[in-house]
DNA sequence: CCGTCGAGGTGGTCGGACCACTATGGCCGG
DNA sequence: CCGGCCATAGTGGTCCGACCACCTCGACGG
């Protein structure tokens, strides 16, 4: 018997893990077109429901991307496409896991800005400081919410370390914050955040690490104190 | 017309929303059974094919739970499930993002250690103990690398925060350290390790955070340099 | 030479059929 | 009466074939 399928698993992760499988071993590369899902479905020896099913289990990971009426492909297998899945986490986590998440978020976003400070660029730095006057400028939480998240990208792509950035990215996912910063800025922290904003910026001005690590760790451990004392009340 | 489907995006992006909307509100409560693929699809209007896509989806993401003959349930929804996926990107990772992955990881490996060291009980101290003697009377690389894993993980359970637990445990997958740690071992660098691991040990006993977190930096700085020597070479 | 439009190929969706597995409850033997 | 066995109904798993929506690219006409 020829017996191609030694019958290990369901058949759409037997399939999975060929196509990682073709992609480690460099016969996929990023970017690449692959066969048609049929093509791909005889290949295995499935059914193309299964090799669907594969593909959008891959598709949901980052790794490929399917692009309706022309094909299948490789996606870069960059951080960002990879990583995604880390806003799913912070958007389904709540009560104790939050707690935890932040603390992750300000152990990454305090050695981020700390090397930022140390590696920033006159460019970068004027990047970052047009969202902070931005975010200084208006009362619409919405907008001053979007350049919070692009003022700490700013910085955490300054730090030289996509894959850091990509991972405090997802920490920082839009419905994340807004669930958490809904109550927290309504008590008045509208002053305080900006503050520690400034504090931050003054830091990666000076290229002192240590003063943007410890001002980026309070700044995360302010959210951090607040949402621990929301729960435990 | 009662337009339940405002036509966003493709269908089983719809019901994948629709779903996780569901447990956001928490109208499923972990651990809940679903309703059968067949009536979820009435219920979005959609085929079961398509469902079948979402559910998939939501499985890969570690939110779902498909039980063969049983039904479908919400997971606990803990950091383990949910963060699975991670292990998936150090997989297919390669190059200079393994180096930044790395570096992601000596930063939170640091601090867990750091954290372990003031708050470790006795038992896990034990625990922690009986991998590292494990690990030093054998020379299978196999066993070593396997007690290698469960020695980090318990200090990283030891910190407490089981969200960084399991990203560190994605961070160190077994496919991932294997390949890097294949070459870095043949130079015979099973001594050092054994040195460093001892270190790290001492500053557990001793309770001292700031010994631990140094530790286990030049830790994973190690293979951090060997491996962007590698590269570089 | 360039723009248009058509055909072919692609992924997307659907419905139905059957298989594999699990769980439940009743039946049979003790 | 009790306990284990087993038939059965219901579940997810897989497959098939058809059709739809969309993109691509080349032939055609201006």
């Amino acid at each position: 018997m020829d017996e191609t399928a030694p019958q290990k698993g369901t058949v759409p992760q037997r399939a999975i893990e060929q196509i990682k499988a073709m992609i480690g071993e460099g016969r996929l590369e990023p970017g690449q077109r692959l066969p048609t899902e049929r093509d791909l479905a005889v290949q295995l020896g499935i059914s193309r429901s299964s090799m669907r099913e594969a593909i959008r289990a891959l598709t949901v990971l980052g790794v490929l991307e399917a692009r309706h009426g022309s094909g299948i492909y490789v996606t870069q297998l960059e951080a960002g496409d990879l990583l995604e899945t880390f806003g799913v986490v912070a958007d389904l986590s709540r009560g104790p896991r939050l707690v935890e998440l932040l603390e992750v978020r300000r152990i990454l976003e305090s050695t981020a800005t700390a090397l930022a400070a140390a590696r920033i660029t006159p460019d970068q730095l004027a990047e970052v400081e047009k969202h902070l006057t931005a975010m200084n400028a208006t009362d619409d939480p919405e907008v001053i919410l979007a350049h919070d998240l692009a003022f700490h990208r700013e910085i955490a792509v300054a730090a030289g370390n996509d894959t850091m950035a990509a991972i405090l990215e997802g920490l920082s996912s839009r419905t994340f914050r807004a669930r958490v910063w809904r109550g927290y800025q309504e008590e008045g922290a509208f002053e305080r955040t900006r503050r520690e904003h400034a504090a931050i910026h003054r830091a990666l001005v000076a290229h002192d690490p240590e003063a943007a690590r410890a001002a980026a760790a309070a700044h995360v451990g302010e959210v951090e104190e607040w949402l621990r004392a929301q729960l435990g009340a």
